[in-house]
DNA sequence: ATTTTATTGCGACATTATCGCAATTAAGGA
DNA sequence: TCCTTAATTGCGATAATGTCGCAATAAAAT
């Protein structure tokens, strides 16, 4: 099935490629000026993941987060790594550390999902008054 | 807040103890023979999970799997460890490896969620005609 | 036995994500 | 440039998971 160039397309890649954290549905919905309809926008991100373009992150909080993530991503190569979810601000974002796991004998892995959620730095201080 | 020992706790603590992997409400739900309503497995579940008598793993299909992980909930130790998810048989089991996640500074983790999906042993030799 | 209040069952609700289908529209060829 | 094809979109409906309010029930203590 070959790919459109559609301006739906171009201005979520954009958005993601821009990013520094992996988005949400509903946060790209709420940062695109665009209106772009709730199904187009999962469709895009799936075909995205399916083309291995972006990386779907599930969090604890249950919900899909998309990242560009340009070390994983363009460079090929399985680099496992963590990410990080702000329960304060929500910001998911990588943590570089790459991860190692062992499975036993017979086991294929299809999928790495490590989700540490917490309160990041930012959040932190300014909790603590700065 | 006191506790009370209803059947319905006792069923599902039960059922959890003598489980060797991680169940979803569904399982729960499709396993035990009294009739519990759903609301009320998630809300004893929910409160295993504040007792920290057991622990909550959120799969990489966004649903909540419930374990009562001996190692890590006896020992009150934080034995931050990933679980495997079977995309085939749906068993969500411990890999018992301990992994440790370097935070930067000024991060807290207050949650570590750690899954890998893919075929179980069991379901891989299936597969190829065992 | 009576009181207190944690727990349950039921139904409604919230949220996240997907799907079917008709209407659009990008892409390639005439 | 116009036409054709089929990938994509928008809309509404739907599925799945989980929570909540409230009245009824029942565990625990007096």
């Amino acid at each position: 099935m070959k790919r459109r160039n559609t301006d739906s397309k171009k201005a979520i890649l954009e958005l993601l490629e821009s990013s520094k954290s992996a988005l949400s549905h509903d946060m790209i919905q709420g940062i695109i000026s665009r209106n772009i309809d709730r199904a187009t926008i999962y469709r895009v991100l799936n075909r995205f993941c399916e083309d291995k373009i972006v990386r779907r992150i599930v969090g604890d909080d249950g919900k899909q987060y998309f990242a560009y993530c340009i070390n994983c991503v363009e460079k090929k190569q399985k680099n496992n790594h963590f990410h990080f979810r702000c329960t304060q601000c929500g910001k998911v974002e990588c943590l570089n550390e790459e991860v190692k796991v062992a499975l036993p004998d017979g086991y294929e892995m299809h999928n790495f999902n490590g989700i540490v959620s917490g309160i990041c730095s930012d959040c932190a201080s300014l909790r603590s008054g700065e």
